[in-house]
DNA sequence: AATACCTGTAACTATACTTATTACATGTAA
DNA sequence: TTACATGTAATAAGTATAGTTACAGGTATT
């Protein structure tokens, strides 16, 4: 039974904890804390917002920072940069089918565009929901 | 970066190719040739599907047949069948946070819903084509 | 009953990905 | 110079997949 790596799930807490403590610092050994996770595995998934433009952080100096609105950060950017997932590839298809039968030879191309639809469906889902609606969200359950 | 189990690819190719070799006899070697893997390997996820209910097929007597109609086997139920991801878990959440913290207390109920309607939008497209549709598909390629 | 062949399944291997961890090179600022 | 940060490589343990061998047990034919 397979699932989506957690660093999906972590990529969206170190961007809505950088927001909520938007006052202070947010190095990588204050948001492993919140996780409970490792600073170094922080870093690296760090590392692949930042390369996908969605946080700000340097060598050296502590913190990061937001790079865009939050309401312009989507889950599905999140769920691309932290590189969970390959694009049309959510659904594995067996290789090198018995090209001599009329079902190996034509399987992947039948099966190919219902895979390819399933995973875009989930991606628009994620695509829908953005930063602020988490911010808001996790702001409201404080709250109470 | 995972991806579903080609289980769920094998299966979909297993019951077409009983389909298309009705008058036959779909025998595990014979499936086995046609997917190009071993025919323990066909027989484990035989096994799944026919537990799911979806094929008849009995100890020592060789070829398998399906228990339903074509249109009443959805790409949904050889999903489920195959165990290849469980309900609600496509996506991982890191476990034990820190509940010290406002976002490690509430980060995995706020997305959660969030997770759960994306699995259930790519399920709900495979619970849209069933196995008449694949094996009309086949039958076009077939044909050209 | 003996045989031949099938399904059902356990056991083992190789491979690959995830997560956690340590270590250290490099950058920054007091 | 120091203290501390980020960036990143290397390693290890855990887990899932896919492939394979082996064999117990069922069925039908001779």
């Amino acid at each position: 039974m397979m699932s989506i790596s957690s660093r999906f799930a972590v990529g969206i807490h170190i961007l809505a904890l950088i927001e909520i403590n938007k006052d202070g610092v947010s190095s990588s050994e204050f948001l492993a804390r919140s996780v409970n996770t490792n600073p170094a595995l922080i870093r690296k998934i760090m590392g692949m917002l930042k390369k996908a433009g969605l946080i700000e952080v340097n060598p050296g100096i502590a913190g990061a920072k937001l790079s865009k609105e939050l309401s312009d950060i989507t889950m599905l950017d999140v769920y691309k940069a932290v590189h969970v997932v390959q694009d049309n590839e959510l659904f594995k298809v067996h290789e090198s089918p018995n090209i001599e039968c009329p079902v190996g030879r034509n399987i992947q191309d039948t099966i190919e565009p219902l895979f390819s639809t399933a995973q875009l469906a989930m991606e628009n889902i994620l695509g829908k929901v953005n930063l602020e609606d988490i911010v808001k969200d996790i702001d409201k359950k404080v709250e109470h």
